[in-house]
DNA sequence: AGCACGCCGACT
DNA sequence: GTCGGCGTGCTC
């Protein structure tokens, strides 16, 4: 007998492996297996009886992981296509899915092996809240946890106090504990359980059933009751575009669908993704509170800030059917969904659905994918759709729902006013920090009468460069073709390309020079210039750097909605989703640079990013106005936001894409090159196109000229790409195919990549 | 991707 | 005389 095998390596070949025929492992198990000198995790494709392989070249199956449930054969598929798609291995797309402890073979025995918890006695119960000192709150919290839960595992005592286990071993010695062993596998709930009908939990029957729980739902808006009927009402593959402004309740459609569904049938799962880290937490509370009968493996997220062992839990929550509702960001796509029924993808437009290394997938055309492979809905939700998905909608291979009015009943849209700076220049009133007279005054007005603020720019540190007056020296990176920017509080100069840091010059290293400015401005400048300009005023950064730390980026969302914080400063992370209630004014700084952009996409993105941190403005009531500083009032992008109109801009950039024959009128793909020198790196596109030539079916695509990246250089790498595109998607697929093999045999380059549809040209 | 082999320059 | 640089080639 024989395992054809995939591995997480580059080459796009299954390896065959000799294992034992009476126990010989069935296709979607893991194995681990010799690879060279090493000994790797492969997931069995294919069990054959033969093998093309010389006999002598065959090893044998080391292991086989009994501790999981093979993956099932809609998983594969879906592996399988994301490969072909994506151009890469099997291996390469299957392996990186699987949990960090699924993917080590020495950890499998663990994941069996009997865990160890401890278990409150009854002389415990008695004895212990009171058997402590009174000033020891963590043993206090310890014992509180225990009486609560009954049990709890060294890892979640360890989690509550370090010295936990510690304790709970003397406590053990009073009596007052048993250390008990419990069997890991077996906790996890089989499928076969899931299968027999887990509860129907109260929240999920319909509104009409109880009156108490319709009291406590919001009433929907005829559109929301609308949208949320068409998807109930649909059957098979149906993806919906929802179309919802910001504030309409997208969430709470979503909200609606699910329960639906998973109420008609008591295994089906629901997976629910959002485009950022940051988000998880209040669409968890919110499903939480909604879905009150869940336990918490009913409701499980997965994105990349999990630790470990929680990330591999909740995805074997998910794989063995035990999870009912799995939320999460990009990679939860791929997560193994035995009972998928139906998928909602909140901001589909958002380009954080695009993986940017490693396999570039978009995990919302996934999403559609794994909808139309199952025959279930997907709901694409967005204020500014994707142009591709409002061309999709446009052909009715997408059916559009709309909200158009927002879902609180005072809540109105906010006035979008711009502020033209060459005319407040030209009037003598220059602005004071790179904020303008009616932004500062706007901004006054609201801190006096206690309502929030939130000021917009994307661009993070203080400057985005330090200049020397004097000579014209610029500070750059010594790895990168960047200039390094300014970060005040960590008094560094720091590369956002390569992590690069060095402290800040007394003067310039050129010419001596010690007046040494910087230009431009970021958040930290903006924070600093705030609280000169309107005094009093409690202001709060959130930016990459402010929420590093795990969890600071919680806290500080927590102090905006607590009303401790007047004006609140940020990057895109702060226009994404969040529903702060108080603000009532929006500041849009440095929007301009995005309007004159070479990549096409930018101003989609621009508008999107507009329309999003407008839409934080004026939901609870307050009126909501947006002021937008800028050089160019007049320019379309700017019109079509102050009238809240996505349609006109999307249907006028739509008719543009069209004449320029751009996306989504034609498919795209990129072959990027890295090299030691940027001739290394030209010189190899330049062979690759010409390998083109020999391909039959790229007669049907256009092959651009082979550039230099924006920022060439990236910690001493030289960056090229060539655009090569077709208005026919089978034709560029056979061609990316066709010249893999043939990039291969070329030399000369560190690395190349091939990246399908690829969001930043 | 790893990890070997292999062939040439600066050091104890 | 070796340590180690990265070019080349292989992995069932």
């Amino acid at each position: 007998m024989f395992v054809r095998v995939a591995l997480d390596h580059p080459l796009p070949t299954l390896f065959d492996y000799r294992c034992d025929p009476l126990a010989a492992p069935q296709p979607g198990m893991l194995v681990s297996v010799p690879f060279g000198k090493r000994t790797v995790v492969g997931l069995v494709c294919e069990v054959t009886a033969h093998s093309e392989v010389a006999d002598d070249r065959v090893r044998a199956v080391d292991n086989i992981c009994t501790a999981c449930p093979p993956l099932s054969t809609a998983w594969l598929e879906l592996a399988e296509f994301a490969a072909d798609y994506y151009q890469r291995g099997l291996g390469e797309v299957a392996l990186p899915a699987l949990p960090q402890a699924l993917r080590d073979a020495a950890r499998w025995t663990r994941l069996l092996a009997p865990q160890e918890r401890y278990r409150l006695l009854p002389a415990g119960r008695s004895a212990l809240p009171d058997g402590l000192p009174a000033r020891a709150s963590a043993l206090r919290r310890l014992a509180d946890e225990l009486a609560r839960a009954d049990f709890l595992t060294a890892a979640d005592a360890r989690g509550l106090h370090p010295k936990a286990v510690a304790t709970l071993d003397a406590w053990q010695s009073k009596g007052w504990v048993a250390l008990e062993l419990i069997n890991a596998a077996a906790t996890a709930e089989p499928t076969a359980r899931a299968e027999h009908g887990m509860p129907v939990p109260q929240a999920l029957r319909a509104p009409s059933d109880d009156a108490r729980d319709s009291a406590a739902l919001p009433v929907l808006t005829d559109e929301q009751t609308a949208a949320v009927t068409a998807i109930h009402n649909a059957h098979g593959f149906a993806p919906f575009l929802l179309h919802g402004v910001t504030g309409s309740g997208k969430t709470e459609v979503y909200l609606r669908a699910l329960a639906a569904l998973l109420a008609t049938d008591p295994t089906a799962q629901a997976l629910v993704l959002v485009p950022e880290i940051n988000l998880t937490p209040q669409f968890e509370a919110a499903f939480r509170g909604r879905f009150a009968a869940f336990d918490d493996r009913s409701i499980v997220t997965l994105h990349s800030g999990l630790a470990e062992g929680e990330r591999a839990r909740n995805w074997f929550a998910a794989h063995t059917g035990r999870a009912r509702i799995v939320l999460g960001t990009r990679l939860a796509v791929l997560a193994s969904l035995p009972r998928l029924a139906i998928i909602c993808v909140d901001e589909e437009h958002d380009p954080a659905y695009k993986q940017q290394e490693g396999l570039r997938y978009s995990a919302r055309d996934l999403a559609i994918w794994r909808a139309k492979q199952l025959g279930i809905p997907v709901v694409l939700g967005s204020a500014t759709p994707s142009l591709e998905s409002w061309w999709q909608a446009d052909q009715a291979r997408y059916t559009r729902l709309t909200l158009a009015r927002r879902a609180v009943a005072d809540a109105v849209l906010p006035t979008v006013k711009l502020i033209d700076l060459e005319d407040e220049r030209r009037r003598g009133r220059a602005s004071v920090e790179g904020l303008s007279g009616p932004l500062v005054a706007a901004l006054k007005a609201r801190v006096e009468r206690g309502e929030q603020s939130l000021v917009f720019l994307n661009r993070r540190g203080y400057a985005p460069q330090l200049a020397c007056d004097a000579c014209g020296w610029v500070a750059g990176c010594p790895r990168c073709s960047a200039y390094v920017v300014l970060h005040k509080p960590e008094r560094a100069l720091r590369c956002h390309h390569c992590g690069w840091e060095t402290r800040i010059p007394r003067a310039c290293p050129d010419c001596g020079n010690v007046d040494i400015a910087p230009l431009g401005r970021g958040t930290q400048r903006v924070e600093e210039s705030l609280a000169k300009v309107v005094p009093g005023a409690r202001v709060l950064r959130i930016d990459a750097d402010s929420t590093r730390r795990k969890g600071s980026a919680q806290a500080l969302f927590s102090d905006v909605h607590a009303g401790e914080v007047d004006i609140l400063v940020g990057t895109q992370m702060v226009a994404k989703g969040h529903d702060f209630r108080r603000v009532s004014l929006v500041g849009v700084l440095n929007a301009d640079t995005a309007l004159f952009s070479h990549d096409f996409r930018a101003s989609e993105r621009l508008f999107a990013q507009l329309m999003q941190v407008s839409g934080r403005a004026g939901r609870a009531g307050l009126p909501g106005e947006v002021l937008v500083q800028t050089r160019y009032p007049r320019h379309a992008l700017y019109h079509a936001l102050a009238r809240h109109d996505y349609v006109g801009f999307a249907n006028a950039t739509l008719a543009e894409r069209r004449d320029a024959h751009l996306p989504p009128f034609v498919y795209q793909a990129m072959l990027r090159a890295e090299g030691r020198t940027l001739e290394a790196a030209l010189a190899f596109l330049l062979q690759a196109a010409t390998a083109l030539r020999e391909i039959p079916a790229a007669e049907r695509v256009t092959v651009y000229d082979a550039v230099p990246l924006t920022i060439v250089k990236v910690m001493h790498v030289h960056r090229a790409q060539l655009l090569i595109e077709s208005a026919s998607r089978a034709a560029l697929q056979a061609t990316l195919r066709a010249w893999q093999p043939m990039l291969r045999a070329l030399k000369g380059v560190l690395r190349w990549s091939i990246e399908v549809d690829p969001l930043d040209i």
